[in-house]
DNA sequence: TTTTTTACCCTAGTTGATCTAGGGAAGTTA
DNA sequence: TAACTTCCCTAGATCAACTAGGGTAAAAAA
């Protein structure tokens, strides 16, 4: 039995999302959304790892070591400019799905 | 290559959601996510009736054989009681979890 | 100083919803 | 009678996310 604790396909449009404002390692990403929904989004490290290096792989980001704040070992991933374009139409896919959704919640009957 | 043209885990709620309006069979249902999402939900086939197989087993719709309006053979599905409990969690769930997402499209700077 | 905790990265294998790509039957229209 | 529409069904593939681990190194606690 698996708790869902995130639409599926929303993963990638977060991690997007969240890199576009700053260029960030891993563990901070899922902390960063983890924060940023108020505790309703948890991002599993077993979904997010995976999900960074299919992105990677895509070319819609890049990584780069370095050491993080805590003075730890640590990858930096960062937008390409593939990745902004990505985000952009994700995020229209988004806003047009949901409100789809919206929609046929509200209009049913 | 695969179309996403739905996000996973909506439609037990969109099916539970227009059969709430009243009963129908599962063409009948196809047709009204599509009308009432204008187009932007297009539901195959090969996904509604697993899923309604799928949602029969648990309990939450339950069906009877009859005449669509077309005169031809067609099942028609009807929310249980526990149908209805669902959708009420699944439309709460759906709103949370959108609204986290919105949030953090928001407020990720 | 040793132990425990925290921060960070990684992966093999499973699950499960959706899609692809069909097939079939029966009524309607041409 | 042929073609089209409406309706139902299914096997197999795909792929994102989850489970359930494992590992290293710094920091904090004992």
């Amino acid at each position: 039995m698996s708790k869902i604790e995130l639409l599926q396909g929303t993963l990638d449009l977060l991690v997007l999302r969240v890199l576009q404002s700053a260029p960030m390692h891993g563990f901070g990403i899922a902390l960063k959304i983890h924060l940023l929904s108020a505790d309703a989004l948890r991002i599993e490290e077993g979904s997010l790892y995976p999900a960074l290096y299919r992105m990677e792989r895509k070319g819609w980001i890049e990584a780069e070591w370095g050491v993080s704040e805590n003075n730890r070992r640590a990858k930096f991933y960062q937008l390409t400019r593939k990745g902004r374009k990505q985000l952009v139409t994700e995020t229209a896919t988004w806003q047009r799905l949901t409100a789809a959704v919206g929609d046929v919640l509200a209009k049913a009957d």
